[in-house]
Parts: structure tokens; sequence; C-alpha cells
DNA sequence: TATTGTTATACTCTATAACTATA
DNA sequence: TATAGTTATAGAGTATAACAATA
């Protein structure tokens, strides 16, 4: 094992596809894409943390807990996350109606907009490298991004 | 704009694949698989940041400059980086026989034995879902895999 | 007594600035 | 004078522990 890729440079489609070879392919795509999304996406408003809490927000207002939760993070975290985006004004905190612990969390119109322009900016490479593509090479990205979705989401 | 997808949600064979439609559905995809890739990863002896400086010093010996370039880090915390390598004996520092200023960094067969064990466990999850997908979505997952890699190559 | 959320505190990782040594 | 690397220090972001308010 001297060489600079994990598993074989060329797709193996005579044959069937091992799983375990797949996956380390999968992995080293996956790894390498979001690290330059992330690298891409610099000059954002809001910070990564803020950014995947507002996108969350924007299905429908949701307790601290339940962020925290979907966000695998802990409970102080977060207050620190929603503290941040409150105070920017992106979001809001109303208390819950009928248990007085509780505390909701929902997204601003502010918000909205902010995360539409976040949204786009980190798009902009990927559409640029993706227009670049075949029409087949597409087609075959939109399905794997559905398939891995799918994977990811159980 | 209040669903939680971003996107479509169904893959959109019928017509052509708009860039951007496609840009921002892979993004989600990407970063979502990427996002469960770290946490399944929990356990690792050696943490994200080590583990692909490990895996750049596989590829062959380099100076602290030049890993710091690639993993687009500032050379102070590069040298932290080396500096717990070193420590735990995944990684030795020679000093450069023509340069007395550079420091040549190699993996140790020890950071060898990591490296493999680190990749395996991290592709252990995936390599469970890949498992239970039909042939021709493992083909469509290997196809994007080596695309993504080109993509983010460049 | 259990649960929701906040505050206090510490740890990790990163960056910029200042420094040492080599060229 | 410029470059490679280290050390000093500060700024995010996260976690655990302790606390306040409510159920």
């Amino acid at each position: 094992m001297t060489a600079t890729n994990p598993a074989s440079t060329a797709a193996p489609e005579a044959e069937g596809i091992r799983a375990d070879t797949l996956a380390i392919d999968l992995r080293t795509a996956v790894m390498r894409t979001s690290r330059r999304l992330r690298i891409e996406a610099t000059g954002d408003v809001i910070t990564p943390g803020q950014y995947t809490v507002l996108a969350h927000l924007n299905a429908g207002s949701q307790t601290l807990r339940e962020l925290a939760e979907r966000e695998h993070v802990q409970a102080p975290s977060m207050t620190r996350i929603v503290n941040a985006l409150t105070d920017q004004g992106f979001a809001a905190r109303q208390s819950h109606p009928g248990d007085g612990r509780q505390v909701q969390i929902s997204i601003t119109p502010a918000g909205q907009e902010v995360l539409a322009e976040a949204r786009s900016q980190r798009t902009a490479w990927l559409a640029q490298r993706v227009a670049g593509l075949s029409e087949e090479d597409r087609l075959t990205l939109s399905r794997a991004a559905h398939i891995m979705q799918e994977m990811s989401a159980k």
C-alpha cells in the first residue's frame, strides 16, 4: 500500500461491484467533495452550524432540545448557536403555550433570506463544475445523489 | 420555500438535468453523507486532521509546508498536527539533506497500521449500507464516485 | 423527582504575530 | 533580505458540570 489512492482508480464495471471496494471509493470521493464545498463556501455571513440549524428551522419551528438532537450537539452548544441567530435577527424565540420550560425557535424572514443566499453561494462552485459535465454524467450524479440521501437518512 | 428538502425529491430523469438543481441535490447528499461518515467514525485513535495528514504521508514523505498547503491550513496548525503524530509514533521528522531549514515528515510502520485501521473503521458503516443496495445502484454510485473525484481534484 | 434550558468553565482546533535558524 | 519552522497568544466551537425554572 504505497499509492495515493486507497483503492481502484478506474471504474470496475465489467464484474459486480464489491461493497467494501465501492465504500472506499465513495468515502474518499464524498469526503474530498465535502471538503471542497466547505472551502469554496468562505465569505458566508453565517457559520456552518448556524446554516444547518436555519435549514432545519425552515421546515418549521422546533424546541431547543429537538434542534440539539437533530444536530447531534449538546444543549449548551445549541443555546449558543440559537443565541447567535437571534442576535442577528435570523431566528426568534417563542415560549411554548402548554409547557413553560420549553422554548420554540422559529426562522424569521431575514433568516430565510440569508439562508437562500448562503445556499446559492455554497452551490455556486459545484454548479459550475456540474455544468461542464456530459448529460450522461449529470444523470449518474443525480441518481447517485438520491441513493446517498436515502442511505444517510436512515 | 417551506419544505425540508431544498430542491426536488424525486430524480428528474425525463428531461435534461439542470446544473443548479443537480448542484443543490448533490451538495445536500454529499454534506449529509460526509457528516454521517464522521459521526460513525467515533472511537478512532487519531483525529480527522491527523487522519488526512497520515493519508498524504502514506504517498511519500513531505515537508511541513507542503503538508500545510495540501491541507489548506497554516504552518503552525500543521506543526501541531505533526507533533501529535510524532508523539504517538505514527510519523517521524528527518532533516532535509540539502536545506537545513526544511524538515521532511514521513509515516512510520505504526502509522501505516493505524491508518489502515482508521480507514476500515470509517468504511465499515458505508460498506454495510452499500451492501444492501441493488447491483444497479452500486454501479451508479461507483461511476458517481469517479466523477466526483475528478471534479474535486481540479 | 424529572425535564428544559442557561450559565460557568475547560478543552480542542485554528489563525495571526513574533521569533529562531538557515539560505 | 527571504524562507522554513516553531512558539505565544487569541478566537471560534464544543463538551461536561452546576444551576434555575417548570412539570
